[in-house]
DNA sequence: GAGATGTGTAACAGACAGCTTACGTAAACG
DNA sequence: CGTTTACGTAAGCTGTCTGTTACACATCTC
């Protein structure tokens, strides 16, 4: 779960949110934020060190990618806590309190 | 998305994974961690803040227990980058490539 | 009430994260 | 080749975390 401490940062979110869109080079990136270019070159190290972006050389230029396969961790990491939130929605935790024990059913849709 | 920044430590994720199993006092729950009480407290105030426990007085304990709704939200969060790779994983990245040009086609395992 | 018990908070030290400016380097360009 | 372009990295500053010890405060117990 490194994934979740790059992604504790906002401005690395929302490089990450940009290259779900497409990929794209680091000059270009950092044009799109208002601090140094430098300093989106360090988060965007951070974001590759946790394997949540890979890098191509094309010329001069790195082009930035998104590797989903952290988020696809983190989407299982999260997993065991589902039903938690499912419980509460529904009104079938009436249904649990009656004796029901560790009745899952979740993820309806 | 303030839970990701209380999820990022780890102490805290063990917490909230204990606390998911069923509430807990203070003192309980930090006695199984190898940091100092003080030290809980504080990630309990963090956790507390970023709203993924809440507390209630009895008598002179305070029992903890988790609230997955900042969970749900992540969960939320995370939605639109499931498609990312459910398209690694299925078959119908052939239909994409089918037409567009982005002949990507890296990481053939 | 006096003391024990269970917790939160304050103060402080050390580690770490994020930003900026300055610099190093490799590819493209003339 | 020298220069421009596109990046990454190093150094330094500052603010924030995490942990520890010391302390303040309620709440039971007797």
């Amino acid at each position: 779960m490194e994934a979740l401490a790059a992604l504790a940062d906002p401005t690395r979110r929302q490089i990450v949110a940009l290259l779900a869109a497409g990929e794209q080079g680091a000059g270009e990136l950092a044009g799109q934020f208002p601090v140094s270019r430098p300093a989106i070159s360090r988060h965007l190290r951070v974001l590759r060190e946790a394997g949540l972006v890979k890098v191509r050389a094309e010329g001069q230029r790195r082009v930035y990618a998104l590797d989903p396969r952290p988020l696809s961790e983190l989407d299982a990491w999260l997993a065991p806590y589902r039903r938690l939130w499912a419980q509460r929605l529904g009104a079938l935790d009436t249904e649990i309190a009656r004796g029901r024990r560790a009745r899952t059913q979740e993820d309806g849709r």
